[in-house]
DNA sequence: TGTACATCAGTGAACGCGCGTTCACTGATGTAC
DNA sequence: TGTACATCAGTGAACGCGCGTTCACTGATGTAC
């Protein structure tokens, strides 16, 4: 570490300095550096100004450079999480031809998120609330998943496919469904001990048997 | 804060010493100082042993006579925790007639104690899983809450209940809804929209409707 | 084509801070004779 | 009843560390004349 001469071996090489016009090449690499300390640490702490630095080759001061402070380098990190969340599900989504067939793609594209990229995941939706990011989660959750997720019940209810009448009531018993497998999964060493495609087999075919169009209990 | 002179009055009062054999009384005011530390600033990073000391009115080092390091008050901290979490379930739980309301005051009273107490509850359920705390929270969720609810789920089920026979999986999927609620109400401002209840009756309903007596899926 | 100059990406050294932890100590409490 | 001594709860000062942030600077790139 401290090994003294010019140093291009140790952890993060120096880089060549960007042309004039591409100045912000370097924002896209302090993110990706970050979320790559992320995953590869697996502690937010880890992310430290100096870390990130080092990670994308250059010195500390350069951060501020594209972000004004700590909290805005957090916060522009969990936007970029929250684009790739956001990308992987709809992706995993659109091979679907109905839209109960959709929803169950998209429970599952949301815990496979969640289970291979730990970090991440707690970034979006575990983490404290803070004024910093309250504003932001609040915008991200409203663009990204949870409009899609509401739009797809709705489709389901049109379609006759589930009796209860409110969607953004299902989407939200939806929605502590995936999250509770995902953060339990993340968070509890050996849960669930029959493993999680059994848990969300057993968790779907209770809810849509709950659910479906034979009457609700009313 | 840097007011210099004698000080009685700043944060913590200097505590009178201990008595002969009451070595063992700071112990337990240690970690009901750091318990007090983490409800009130909702920050697990504030519990520093630094704070910790100033809280109970005692100098850093005396912690060291009762804790090896941090991460030995850190894990006695949190079995503090989970034994409060325990008592304060089964509190709720012991007015019930039958295994299906038990079930239901289990709930209630699971995500009522993370609601109110969302820094515990973090800690308990949504940390980092560590080598330190592996072991640990391995044994304090097998001796407290999740072998009672399995035999809850179990008593449900010889009662005839509840027509899936596995109880271990029906227990796995009644946490992942209570955990579910807890740590999105917590975590993610303004969730749910329509309010705990309503979102907890529709999950009990749906629940219990996809689970009863009439016959499973296959 | 050549030279002076503005711009801009990034550097290097330093700041003050709070942290976990160590170490030699102090002084009240209890015990042996 | 009195005195020397062991014990033990706790102190005070200091250590080295990594952190976020600041400030004056450097030197390559492009532009004007």
């Amino acid at each position: 570490m401290s090994s003294g001469s010019s140093g291009s071996g140790s952890a993060g090489a120096r880089r060549p300095r960007a042309k004039r016009g591409e100045g912000d090449r370097l924002r896209e690499e302090i993110l990706e550096a970050a979320s790559g300390l992320l995953a590869k640490t697996g502690q937010e702490e880890a992310v430290s100004i100096r870390a990130v630095a080092e990670a994308v080759g250059v010195t500390p001061p350069s951060i501020y450079l594209h972000f004004a402070d700590k909290d805005q380098l957090l916060l522009a990190v969990c936007e970029f999480q929250f684009r790739q969340f956001d990308e992987f599900v709809e992706a995993a989504v659109a091979r679907a031809t109905g839209p109960m067939e959709q929803l169950m793609l998209r429970g599952a594209a949301y815990v496979r998120f969640g289970v291979e990229h730990p970090e991440h995941y707690r970034i979006l939706f575990m983490s404290r609330p803070s004024a910093v990011t309250a504003a932001m989660v609040d915008r991200a959750v409203a663009v990204s998943g949870y409009d899609h997720l509401v739009a797809n019940v709705q489709a389901c209810i049109d379609a006759g496919l589930v009796a209860e009448p409110d969607a953004e009531l299902v989407a939200a018993g939806l929605w502590v469904m995936v999250h509770g497998v995902t953060s339990l999964a993340i968070s509890v060493p050996g849960f669930p001990s029959m493993g999680i495609d059994p848990l969300m087999a057993h968790l779907a075919g209770v809810y849509v048997r709950g659910l479906g169009p034979q009457s609700p209990s009313r």
